[in-house]
Order: structure tokens, then sequence, then C-alpha cells
DNA sequence: TGTAAGTCGACTGTTTACAGTCGGTCGTAG
DNA sequence: CTACGACCGACTGTAAACAGTCGACTTACA
């Protein structure tokens, strides 16, 4: 938890607000903090060295993204996700990316978005040998980026809101069993049923996935 | 403008952070505060009669929410929708009430569920000789029921993120446009078609029912 | 010994004050 | 008349202080 001041004191392009958010997100969804833990606002204002104002907004921004839940009188503490909540996370992160595959299936010229899809996975094959934090980081940027080239900002905007959750959903099953979701081959077929045009097959491959994910990481 | 001091001298029980995100929610999809508004918060604070700090706090929320837009510096205004905009809020809308459909259609004892919807399209027939705004609402309870049968927390959860989004766009569309979608017998089709536990089926009902609707607002 | 009242402490909700920064405006010089 | 520069106002970012509330612990009394 000391490690908390840490990324506050580097790079101050951004924030004070959007770094407090930055490091709180990564310390919950590290396991830093742990689920179920209890945050107390003084205590973390004096960690992250802000003040009770600033962080609150980050705060509020966590409850809103449900990393954090509140309790009587709001008291606010850290998710706990049982295994029916990481299946309701992916369901709807299923329909969310469904609906991401089928629109690039609709897309006329999706010869760059397939090409740009294809480099993310290619990112994801260097890094198969790298840590387990690093395959997960460029397994969500490839959903990321499936989200980003829809071109519908709302559509990016609801994954990004649920990338908490199913960060936390990963590390509460184990990431040892998030990553064995993350085969290249997996990700390929999905490129390449966006590439066929066919909408059908993509959302079926997408819910596979999913399903797939879900199913590994509560078992 | 003056309107928005009044919800909050009202029922108290609430907090006040939460009283004003109510009262700019509302302040913003009934066109009180007009898209591409910029927003003081000393103003704000001012008119809410709440300090600036807590105000804060709730507009971190509405932006979270996507009723607000940040410029350079922090500067919000209200956000401003477009036509593909509004396609793209229902298009994510579409999805995310499919899953809801589906996930109802796959239950095995889906009459309570059943039940529970006939009600609140009940409630629309009857608010059928009512204000615009009434019929709205209405139309908003029948598929925020929808999302809340599933049990899915997080689905509930994402869809009430895009809620003000959808009001907003129902707004710039023109209300009487908007509640030209809100037929009964729409929604007598949906649930009839959930009632028969054809997932494929509902999911083409309520995708016809979001196009038309996006349709209809960009006309 | 059990219970009830009272006190203490911790935490959140809220407000007020201060600092920094950006943009505009007015004045002046070329 | 234009261009440049300093001042001024407005607004956000941030910090610190105040107030209220709930729970826990202690103590007194039956």
């Amino acid at each position: 938890m000391a490690g908390l001041t840490a990324p506050l004191l580097g790079l101050q392009k951004k924030s004070l607000r959007e770094q407090a958010l930055s490091a709180l997100r990564t310390a919950i969804t590290s396991g830093e903090l742990a689920p179920g833990r209890h945050l107390v606002e003084t205590e973390l204002s004096e960690m992250l060295q802000i003040s009770r104002g600033t962080l609150r907004e980050a705060l509020r921004q966590l409850e809103q993204e449900g990393l954090l839940s509140a309790g009587p009188r709001g008291r606010l503490s850290v998710r706990h996700l049982d295994e029916k909540e990481i299946r309701d996370i992916f369901a709807v992160r299923a329909a969310l990316e469904s609906l991401a595959a089928r629109t690039l299936c609709e897309l006329p010229d999706r010869a760059h978005a397939i090409q740009s899809l294809r480099q993310t996975i290619d990112v994801m094959e260097a890094a198969q040998d790298l840590s387990l934090e690093e395959r997960i980081e460029s397994d969500m940027n490839f959903h990321r980026t499936l989200c980003r080239l829809t071109g519908n900002e709302t559509l990016l905007h609801s994954w990004e809101s649920l990338e908490g959750s199913i960060r936390m959903s990963i590390m509460f099953g184990g990431l040892e069993k998030g990553v064995k979701n993350m085969s290249v081959d997996r990700h390929r077929d999905i490129v390449a049923a966006i590439e066929t045009g066919d909408a059908s097959l993509a959302r079926k491959t997408i819910r596979a996935h999913m399903d797939s994910a879900a199913a590994n990481l509560v078992a």
C-alpha cells in the first residue's frame, strides 16, 4: 500500500484527481486494496498526498465504475465480486463487444480496422513471455480497441466504465485463470469473423469467448 | 433556471450531493440547461445553495454519465448530441436491452417478470392522456424494469448510466417525436416475445423498437 | 451480573478560504 | 492603425477547518 504515493509523484501532466483515480484503480485491480476493504477518506488522502475534497471526487468516479460499494452513511469499501456478479459483468461485456463486432462488420471499408486489430494481437503475441500483468494489459487493449474502432463514443465509454469491473473479475478469479482465456488464436478468430462481414458469426465468436472466459474465472 | 433551487428545499432525506445531482440531471434533460451551455461552478453552487466542493462531486458523476463534456482546463458544458451520437446511444441501449430480454427469456419461471412488465405497460397506457413528460417517464420505467428484472446488477447499472443520455436524445430530437415511439403495442410485443422464450425474436423486437426510435428522433 | 445511560472517538458531509492559470482588455509605442 | 505587453478579472484546482452522526466503550444503578 505504500506504493500508492509513488504514482502521484511522477508525471504531473494530469490533475491530481486523475492521478488519484489511476492510482486507486490500479491499487484495487491489482489487489493492493483487497475486496471488502473499508476505505477511510482521511487515510487515503494522506497516503495519496491530496486533499479530501479532491479525493472524494475520485471516489465518486470509482463508485460509479463499480469498483467501490457504498455502505451505510456513505462508508465506502472495495467491491467484492461473487461468481454470479462476474458472470453478469461478462454478459454485459459480451453484449457491448458483440455490438462492436457487428458495427465493424457493417463497415464498408473495414480494412484499416482489421489491420489495427491485427496489430494489437501481434502485441499480445509478443507479450506471451512477459508477466501476467502485461499479458492482461495487451488483452484489454485488444478489446478496448475493438470498441474504439467502431467510432461509437458511447459504446467505448460504456465499455471503459466496465473495464474496472472486468479487471476486478480477473483478479478475483485469479490471474492465472484469467490469462488462460487470452489465447491469441481466439482473438484471431474474432478478427477473422469481422473480416468476413458475417455479423452473426462475429457475435457468436465474441459470446463464446466471453462465456468461456467467465466460466474459467469462476471455475 | 430559477427552479433549480426548489428541488433542494424539499425532501431532505438525501445528501446534498444527491439532491444536486437530481436537480442538475432534471435541469439538463428538461432543457433548462441547454446543450452546449457552459457551466460555471460558482454560479451553480450559488443557485443550488450548496458549496462548490459538494457541487463538484455531483458534476463528476454527471460527467461520467455523459451529460457533461469537459473542455480545456476542466471547463464543463452541457453535452451536445448530434444525430450520429443519438444513433450510437440507441445502438448501445439496444445491445443492453437485448441482453436483458435474452436473459429473461432464459429464465425458467419468468411469469412474475412478465407480470411486472405488463404492469408497467398498464401504467404507460394510463399515462396516454397525460403530459409528454409523464409519458416519457412511464416509458423509461418500462425499460428500466426490463433491465432490473434480469437480476443483473451490472446490466442495470450500465443502463442507468446511459439513461441520462437517452433522455437527452429524446429532448434533443423533440419530445413529440420521442413519444411517437412509445406505443403501447410495441412494448406488448416485446413482453410477448419474452413470454414465448424465443430469445432471437425478443432481440429482434427490441432492436426494431430501438432502431425506429432512433430513426424517428433524428428525422 | 445485566442493563441502560452517558461519554468518547472516528468518520463522513459540508463549507470556506487560498493559490494558480488562462484569456481578455486596455494602454502605449512604433 | 497595428502590434505588443502588462494588468485585471474569472474560473478551476486544492487545501484546511467545522459540524453532525453513529458506534463502541465505560460506568453507574438495579
